[in-house]
RNA sequence: GGUUCCUUCGUCUAACGGUUAGGACGGGAGAUUCUCAGUCUUCAAAUAGGGGUUCGAUUCCCCUAGGAACUACCA
């Protein structure tokens, strides 16, 4: 039916049942009874109406859900006489969803249970027009960390941002399809293949979850070591080269993903792992090189010291471990741990407390460039012992 | 407020009405070790509460509590 209520009435009425708490929340369905001169009189005035659907106020629509059963709603609880058509002549998404799926001949409905509340009113809808209701299931929704629907604070929501930072397309569907639904409450693992084989309406639950990235994480850094260290370069390469850094010796590429790929959460944590082998650090902060511990100075002979034991170690192309014992009895000497050796090494090569394995670093780096690091890193610790 | 849906470790979940309530992530401890990871071993951690039905309830029923969604001329 024809409805004139102007969007301020409309306002006010809403405001009046929320200050009277009153029980009947909606539209008044003031113009539902409108008489042929009411109606006239309004449209001489050159008000555009919308179009409202006549909402039963007795009996009750129910409908089957795959999921949840039978779901059943008092008609007088069903949303008093939503809008169709807005008075611009567009319909609403109840209308044009009802329309659309019926031209295009939808058979079944998967949505959210958000969506749950709007059932009844879809299916008076095809009532109203003639036409047989689709099969519906709803789904269990997925919630963030505080239990409220996931959005946009929760982190990312959106697959394109998911693939941005660097999960696997693999790894997110097969987590996604833990989230609601198990196999058989140990198995895990399912390539996409397998879930469209094992994948059950019937096992999904009806509680909503709540997206657990840390476990996503887990599920990305599971596939990323699945991969061949080939496929994971072509997989880093876009992250890389967003960087712009002279990538052109894939020798030296290969070998940073080997060493890298335990390590990786997401790609993108690539950049910050081989950081060091493109850009010169700058040890802003002497105290990095002194171990828990250890005095700077201390420090200092030790980075000196162990410059010679590496330096002609690599040139008489010494085992590798032979080079760590020197560098152990070092330790030994000094009266430090291993570590008070290994660190200053560490931040002098890379930059930071944090790297990958030192040998592997310094072979990436090559052994000219490494010299030149450490010699450049004792200037500084000397400065900032001064 | 009203309506509807939901309720097992912190999180995702498993368990013909009969199990020491299982697995995974995360957390703790330990091993490996040059840091960080990774890997391995190991520990802690739950049936929301109360009534029924039953020889027996995580499982079936009711009540309470809690949570969520919806409640637009948005979708």
């Amino acid at each position: 039916y024809h409805c004139y209520c102007s969007p301020e009435r409309l306002e006010a009425v809403r405001t009046e049942q929320q200050a009277q708490k009153s029980q009947y929340q909606g539209y008044d369905r003031h113009c539902r009874n409108l008489t042929a001169e009411e109606r006239a009189e309004k449209e001489n005035e050159g008000i555009k109406p919308v179009i409202r659907l006549k909402v039963p106020t007795e009996g009750k629509t129910s409908f089957t859900d795959i999921l949840m059963g039978k779901i059943t709603r008092k008609n007088s609880d069903v949303s008093p006489d939503p809008i169709l058509l807005k008075s611009d002549g567009f319909p609403t998404y109840h209308l044009a969803n009802v329309i659309d799926d019926h031209l295009m001949e939808i058979t079944h409905i998967m949505r959210a249970q958000e969506w749950i509340p709007s059932g009844p009113l879809h299916i008076l809808l095809y009532e109203a027009f003639g036409w047989e209701p689709p099969l519906y299931c709803h789904l269990p929704m997925v919630m963030g960390k505080d239990g409220q629907k996931l959005s946009k604070r929760h982190g990312s929501t959106a697959v394109a941002e998911f693939r941005k930072e660097g999960y696997l397309p693999e790894a997110l569907l097969n987590y996604v399809s833990l989230v609601g639904w198990s196999y058989d409450g140990s198995r895990e693992f399912f390539t996409k293949e397998e879930l469209e084989e094992l994948f059950s309406l019937e096992k999904i639950n009806k509680a909503p979850g709540v997206f657990d990235y840390k476990k996503l994480e887990w599920f990305n850094g599971q596939y990323i070591r699945q991969k061949s260290d080939e496929e994971l370069l072509e997989l880093l390469m876009p992250y890389l080269e967003a960087t712009g850094w002279d990538l052109s010796n894939k020798a030296v590429l290969l070998h940073l993903t080997a060493v890298a790929k335990d390590r990786l959460k997401v790609l993108k944590d690539i950049v910050v792992l081989a950081r060091f082998l493109f850009e010169e650090p700058s040890w802003d902060d002497c105290s990095l090189f002194a171990a828990k511990g250890v005095d700077l100075s201390v420090a200092s002979i030790a980075l000196k010291r162990a410059y010679e034991i590496l330096r002609s170690g690599l040139e008489a192309k010494k085992e590798q471990s032979v080079i760590e014992e020197e560098l152990a009895a070092l330790a030994g000497e000094l009266g430090i741990k291993i570590n008070g050796v290994f660190q200053p090494l560490r931040v002098a090569i890379t930059g930071s407390t944090v790297s990958l394995p030192l040998f592997d670093s310094i072979e990436l780096l090559g052994f000219d460039h490494t010299m030149n690091r450490i010699e450049d890193a004792l200037k500084q610790v000397q400065k900032g012992i001064e």
